[in-house]
RNA sequence: GCUAAUGUGGCUCAGGGGUAGAGCAAUUGAUUCGUAAUCAAUAGAUCAGGGGUUCAAAUCCCCUCAUUAGCUCCA
């Protein structure tokens, strides 16, 4: 229900969606001109920001996340107030709601540390204890620009003097503490009770690296303690499936001081990398893709061709080879172009799909180091496709079907983000116009849902990107597909048309797992370790009861062998439910248990690592069952998100 | 790169000015066992690296390196 208080004091109450729309419609209309409140979820919440600078609607939807929001922001103004009650020199900058909790950007001379939390947490105990009325106000520009001067907070008058010229100032005030604010927010203090404050981080000013760095505290509130407490707890489980913790605890890949950024893969990791690469390269095969490798070091002449030497330097390891500079890729693109370039090529060739795996190097600055996530070499599953700009869309359409694919057997789920002209870029408006109209519509076409970056493309074309989702729901880039209409001219590319002349083939750069190490990471994390069967770097251990049973044991290792699963066979004089329990710990989708009975009668006892004992089965009935999911790529993790 | 925190045997962690401690793992021996930990013994660390303060530094201070959480950047 949301419940309308309009000028004339009459209070009208409304359901929630396509009543949603009435509301607006009114307020339009400007029956509703001054609302004061809406009520949602039984909270009282603003709703002036509804309303565009000129009466217009702008924004209504009333979601859950909107009341978290809303809930999450009141708290955020709490947590400055008691911050400036503690330390009254504290400059306040900006402090939103953010996806779980809210933070708040201050200018202090005061470090705050660790213990500065409790501190800071039992001032925001006694607000929400005042239980202090929100209550909104709106002064005129210039008097909302003496106001904060006056009230010493610098970077509020800042933030006054870039809004639009018309734009509607308003302030929210609770208690001893107002802020500049466009709201909405939640009636009184008095709700988040459960508080905790979360981390502590250093954020540029106006995210620009070149502004002052003011001290960011992270924190979150819940109105009951039982919800905090879930929520860490939630916290702390997601955290046992970090990738990092679970690549050393199952042997995956490690990370070494002499190396930092470059990852070490282990012998279990590269069965896992390479059966993601036989897949790789099926799916592509199958989609028309040829693939090529070219050098891993080329001389600074190409890259000043391609523009990187200028653009990219400080990123690109260098290195002088008789007296010439030469780099070590940081991108593929500019081998993919050099093979297009050996040879001539009509437009009945196209579209021409590239494809090459090939690892690059970027010098990226340490504080960016995130286990396999973000390293200083990775390995990107790159193909660039030449063809004409009618195949544009066609061409974008397939390109995103592979990827849909490709998440679809690992059963992730991704979102998807649509990136628009940047204000610098190359080209004509014309062929941006087009270009994103095609890849829009390829999306539609696809059914996929998108969200639109006005604005976020790269220079030289736009793009299109696939994020998936990390234990602590961290998004990151994997998958992209950009139209490039730089590289082709740099490089002068060609080809013959039907009219017997030479064209400019249009041309677009994509990677599907984005980078080899990256998605590896996030397949970790989403499997909590537990490879499907077809990933698995073991995919069945052999536990005999006893020593006595060790021939046998070979002899069912053999077996397996020859039919390409990968199995171990756990020949150490331990109990059996000692094996059992490491090879659960491993995660290992299937043990075999193997002991008198089993010996007599040519069987295994099988445990699967989830649904546990499944009986005693001929080898031939379960070897066959295992195949079957190897060559399905069965999703049968036990532990997808 | 910036802000802050952290760095102790292979792993997880305790200790916090008086010459290093636990559990797990490892090694050896015994045990030959039926579905998530058999028993015993042994070995393993100049406490990230360097410098300083001190009679004495893992512990206090400084520098460097690495890691972690963010910022910035990005696959």
């Amino acid at each position: 229900m949301i419940k309308i208080t309009f000028p004339d004091n009459s209070v009208r109450e409304y359901e929630k969606g396509i009543k949603a729309l009435e509301v607006a419609k009114s307020i339009s209309e400007g029956l509703a001109r001054n609302v004061v409140g809406a009520v949602y979820n039984g909270e009282t919440i603003g709703l002036q920001n509804v309303l565009n600078e000129d009466g217009n609607i702008k924004f209504l939807k009333f979601e859950d996340k909107e009341g978290k929001d809303v809930f999450w922001h009141t708290s955020s103004h709490i947590m400055a107030n008691a911050i400036k009650r503690l330390w009254p020199d504290a400059k306040l900058a900006i402090g939103p709601a953010i996806d779980n909790g809210f933070y708040y950007d201050i200018d202090v001379e005061h470090r705050f540390v660790q213990e500065d939390f409790e501190k800071i947490e039992a001032e925001m105990k006694k607000i929400v204890k005042e239980a202090s009325q929100l209550e909104r106000f709106e002064l005129p520009r210039e008097e909302a620009i003496k106001f904060m001067t006056d009230a010493q907070e610098p970077y509020k008058v800042e933030l006054i003097q870039d809004l639009p010229e018309d734009a509607v100032i308003s302030f929210y005030k609770h208690g001893d503490f107002v802020d500049l604010c466009a709201g909405p927010h939640l009636e009184s203090t008095k709700k988040p009770k459960a508080i905790k404050l979360l981390s502590i981080a250093g954020a540029y000013w106006r995210g620009n690296e070149k502004n002052k760095m003011l001290q960011r505290i992270y924190g979150i509130t819940f109105e009951k303690a039982k919800d905090l407490e879930d929520y860490l707890k939630m916290l702390e489980e997601a955290k046992k499936r970090d990738h990092r913790k679970l690549g050393k605890e199952l042997e995956l890949f490690f990370m070494s001081e002499s190396g930092p950024g470059f990852p070490f893969f282990l012998p279990k990791g590269v069965e896992v990398k390479n059966e993601l690469m036989k897949y790789w390269r099926e799916v592509h095969k199958k989609a028309g893709y040829v693939e090529i490798e070219s050098p891993i070091i080329l001389n600074r002449q190409l890259w000043e061709t391609s523009g990187h030497w200028f653009t990219y330097k400080e990123n690109m390891y260098t290195t002088i080879i008789d007296e010439q500079d030469f780099a070590i890729k940081p991108m593929n693109c500019p081998g993919g172009i050099l093979v297009y370039a050996n040879s001539m090529h009509s437009y009945k060739d196209f579209p021409l799909r590239m494809g090459e795996v090939g690892r690059v190097h970027r010098h990226e600055l340490s504080g960016a180091l995130h286990g396999l996530m973000r390293v200083r070499a990775f390995t990107q599953d790159d193909a660039h496709i030449f063809m004409l700009p009618e195949q544009i869309k066609d061409e974008i359409k397939g390109v995103a079907q592979l990827i849909d694919e490709m998440y679809s057997t690992f059963g992730f789920s991704y979102h998807v983000e649509l990136s628009t002209r940047p204000e610098k870029f190359l080209g004509e408006i014309k062929d941006w116009d087009l270009a994103e109209a095609a890849l829009q519509e390829a999306l539609v076409e696809l059914g996929l849902d998108f969200v639109i970056n006005e604005g976020d493309g790269a220079f030289y074309g736009p793009k299109i990107d696939f994020h998936l989702t990390d234990c602590i729901g961290r998004t990151w880039q994997c998958g992209t597909i950009q139209l490039d209409y730089q590289l082709p001219q740099r490089f002068e590319l060609e080809y013959i048309g039907a009219d017997g002349q030479k064209h400019r083939p249009i041309m677009i750069h994509r990677v599907a797992f984005g980078s080899i190490e990256r998605f590896f990471g996030i397949l970790i994390e989403q499997y909590a370790g537990a490879f499907p069967t077809w990933l698995a770097p073991v995919q069945v251990k052999v536990l005999p009861i006893s020593d006595k049973f060790m021939d046998y044991a070979q002899k069912v290792k053999k077996q397996l062998e020859a039919l390409n699963i990968r199995v171990e066979l756990d020949s150490r004089a331990e109990k059996i439910g000692y094996k059992i329990r490491e090879a659960q710990m491993e995660k290992v989708p299937f043990m075999f248990v193997v002991g008198e009975k089993e010996a007599e009668n040519n069987t295994v006892s099988v445990r699967e690592r989830q649904k546990g004992d499944l009986g005693a089965m001929s080898i031939d009935e379960i070897s066959s069952i295992i195949l079957d999911k190897i060559k399905n790529r069965e999703n049968d993790s036990p532990q997808l998100l």
